[in-house]
Formats: C-alpha cells, sequence, structure tokens
DNA sequence: CCAATAGTCTAACGATTGTTAGATTATTAT
DNA sequence: ATAATAATCTAACAATCGTTAGACTATTGG
C-alpha cells in the first residue's frame, strides 16, 4: 500500500510543524515569555534581547504553528500564547531536555542551591503559610506581567524597585522570591540582594506557568 | 547584566537542541516506531520508509540529544527509547499539533469514524469486556512489538496474517482492533477487512504508548 | 582467509533556515 | 497633511539541515 505512506507522511509533516516552531532558542524564550501574559513585539524583543525585525520574524514562524495569536490594538500588535496546551508543552519538552540532556542539568544546579520543584504538598504549604502571613511570597517580575497572573497570595515587587522599597519587607520572615520561571534570573538575583540586606530569602524557581496559572487573554478577562 | 543574558542563551539552547530533534517528520516517525519496542536500523529503516543510511542519519541526531539509546548485539546495532519521558513527549508534542493544527485534525478525522481516544473509565471498561471474553482485543502489530508490550487481555493477531487466521476469531462477539496508535493505518485496515467477512470490528487508535506501557529494555528484562 | 551483512563516517549537493537591511503599511500625534 | 511610531514584508546573505553516494569498519558464516 503505497496510499497509507502518503498519509501517514502528511501526519508527521503536521506534527513536524510544532517541532520546527520549537527548533530555535529565541522562539522558545519567546514563548516562555508570552506564557507571562500577552505582550507587544517591542516589548517581547526586548525581553529576549533581540531586534524588533527579528522578533517578529520568529513570532511569525509562532503564529504559522497556531501557538500564539495576535491582534492590533492601536499602534501595538498583542502576541499571547494560543492555548493552555502551548503552556503546557512548553513545560513538557523543558522537563524532557532537563531529563535527557547533562549540559543543561549541571548549568541549573550551579544557578541555585536546591534547583528541585515543588512538590504538589510543598505547594500546598507555601500558600498556608502565604496566606496566613508567616511567609512573603515576592513576584519580581515585572507589574504588567503580575497583573496578568501570579501565584496565591503573591506581592508585586519588581526587581528594578526592589532595592528602593526593602522598607516594605519585614525582617523576621521568610521571604520567597519567585520570577517567570526556572530560567529567569530575576529572582536569584533579588534573593541575593535580599541576603547582603540581612533578609532571610530563598529562591522558588517555578513560575506562574509551572503553577498552571498562565494567563491566555487577560485583557478580556478570558483564561480558557 | 550581560552575564544572566549568556545564561539564559545556553539554556533555550540547550532545551532547542530536544526541538530540533523533533522538527523532522521521520525522526518523529522513529520515536514512534521505537515506542513499540526495541529495533535495529534495519528494521526502523523499513517501517519508516527510508534508506538504511537516512535512518542511520536520523538516528544519530536522535542519539546527540539523548533521546535514544542504542548498543550492539552481533551484527545489529539496537536502537530504543531512552526513557519512558521521551515516550511522553511524544505523546504531549503530538497531541499539541493535533489540539492546534486543522491540517491534522481534518486529515485524522478522514481516517476513522470516531477519532477520539477513550478517557481512563473507557479503558477500564474494555480491559473489564476484554477479561470476561466479551470482547475481543487484536494487537495487529508484528509479533515482535506485541511482545515487547502489548495491552491487557489482547491476542497477537500481525495484519499480514490476519486474512489466513479468520477462522480463530468469533463472530458473534466484537472484535477491537489497534496497532501503533493513531496514526498507524495497520488497525483501520484490518477492521476494514474483518467488516467486509461479516466480523463486528471496530478500531481504537489508541496503541501502548498512549496506555502508558511502552517498553524501554525488553530485552533485558527491564521496563523502567 | 574471504565474502557477505549491518551499520557508520565523510563529503557533497541542494533545500531550508536565521538574520539583517531596506522599503512599505497602518496608526497616532501634531 | 506630515512626521513619528510599531510592525510587517521582501530580498539577500550566510549557516544549517536533509539526503544521497562512496569509502570504511565490525561481525559472522563458509
Amino acid at each position: 500500500m503505497d496510499k497509507s505512506r502518503r498519509i501517514k507522511d502528511l501526519l508527521y509533516e503536521q506534527v513536524a510543524r510544532i517541532g520546527k516552531a520549537s527548533s530555535s532558542p529565541k522562539r522558545l524564550e519567546l514563548i516562555e515569555l508570552l506564557c507571562q501574559g500577552e505582550k507587544t513585539v517591542e516589548g517581547l524583543a526586548h525581553d529576549a534581547s533581540i531586534s524588533m525585525k527579528l522578533a517578529s520574524a520568529h513570532l511569525r514562524v509562532l503564529r504559522s504553528a497556531n501557538l500564539v495569536e495576535s491582534d492590533k490594538q492601536g499602534k501595538n500588535v498583542i502576541y499571547r500564547i494560543a492555548n493552555r496546551a502551548v503552556v503546557e508543552f512548553w513545560i513538557s519538552i523543558r522537563s524532557l531536555a532537563e531529563d535527557r540532556l547533562v549540559e543543561l542539568k549541571m548549568a541549573l544546579t550551579q544557578l541555585t542551591s536546591h534547583p528541585k520543584e515543588l512538590s504538589p504538598q510543598d505547594r500546598e504549604s507555601l500558600v498556608k503559610l502565604a496566606k496566613k502571613g508567616d511567609v512573603v511570597v515576592l513576584d519580581v517580575r515585572p507589574t504588567s506581567e503580575y497583573e496578568a497572573a501570579h501565584l496565591p497570595y503573591a506581592q508585586s515587587m519588581p526587581i528594578e524597585e526592589l532595592k528602593s522599597r526593602l522598607a516594605e519587607l519585614p525582617h523576621g520572615k521568610t521571604i520567597v522570591a519567585y520570577c517567570r520561571g526556572p530560567y529567569c534570573l530575576m529572582a536569584v538575583d533579588a534573593v541575593q540582594l535580599l541576603k547582603q540586606q540581612g533578609f532571610d530569602a530563598i529562591h522558588l524557581p517555578e513560575g506562574v506557568a509551572e503553577w498552571g496559572m498562565a494567563p491566555v487573554r487577560t485583557i478580556i478577562g478570558i483564561t480558557s
């Protein structure tokens, strides 16, 4: 049967479109950024340290694989993750990379002293502690990302403002800082600064995507 | 900080290695084939309808991303999936493709009348029926793949032998045929043949990978 | 030892990408 | 209207990838 070969080729080719879309480091970074909330091309280009032209080209590829959506709002084009399924895929490919690639595992353990993610029970007890006020959960991402989605009982304090807002933080309690996820270093820097200032700070390598609360359409208020 | 940019680039580059490995249709097909059990280069080349040289080249890429392992047994080199995590990733990228790409969704609905996968409850009741003997679950893949792993209470009857072994099948009961997964058409053909012969046959689009029972090291008998 | 088998390695080709520059479009502000 | 902004489109280059052919390396069977 030659016909079933043609059909199979067609099917695998379609799946490979997703693979191709995720075969570029910068495109993966754009996906992770969009997992934090919707953004303009300029914002994405800035956060990923690339030119707007290049960001636009990469976003074009992501859009042609239906992984992201965009629409125009005034002068800006707003991009967002198409689907919660995309967020889950990003976590899935990242987990596989961490599982299979020693280079990545080593680079991650160098970043933080305890690179492990929290178990569901750990998460629950962290939420409880934060609710009671026994720990302070600090979201050090830009305010817009905090507004799009944040961890339960988290308080927003962007890394740029941290140094000037230290007075707002308690000295007795443990401060748990998080940012965009394990590949984002803002929380690492925040913890370093806080420790220097005598605070009891620890780093949470997970972000909103890992907690399953990433936004999809925050402006309209739908999170499907 | 320019240092954190360099670290980030390094991290995303590693994840992109997985994306690159899954950016070729033939490599994805090789992964799916290896999810059925370990195979030689020749066997893989045959099943994927490519030359042995090309199969070798693709397997080299998969191995350099640590997604597959190989070792030599006599004249042959046996390849196998590195990890259960790889099986899960294959299902994950395929699901995302089916979720996001209309072309794939349409091609799949054309293949079978009811392309939906079974819910966990459906699976449970299918196993119960098969256990009681009320339905016959037919594995139409090659015998070696059946031996590597198969669905509970499934009976092996490779598609090539099916026509000559029809006498072994009961006429009153429903026959549920499955193969390598939704992209493999052997079970579709089997159901067509069985229906022509007056059997009550239905197609199960899922395979062992989807049921979470894919093998990793069948020859040594370890399935970690 | 020689031939056959199973597979890899190297080199090479064309095709596909990543990246940048320059021109172009739509929107807003003056 | 005109200028400025935000982004895309087109074209072009270099870099990478897919694919094939040819030489090469183990292993096995006679």
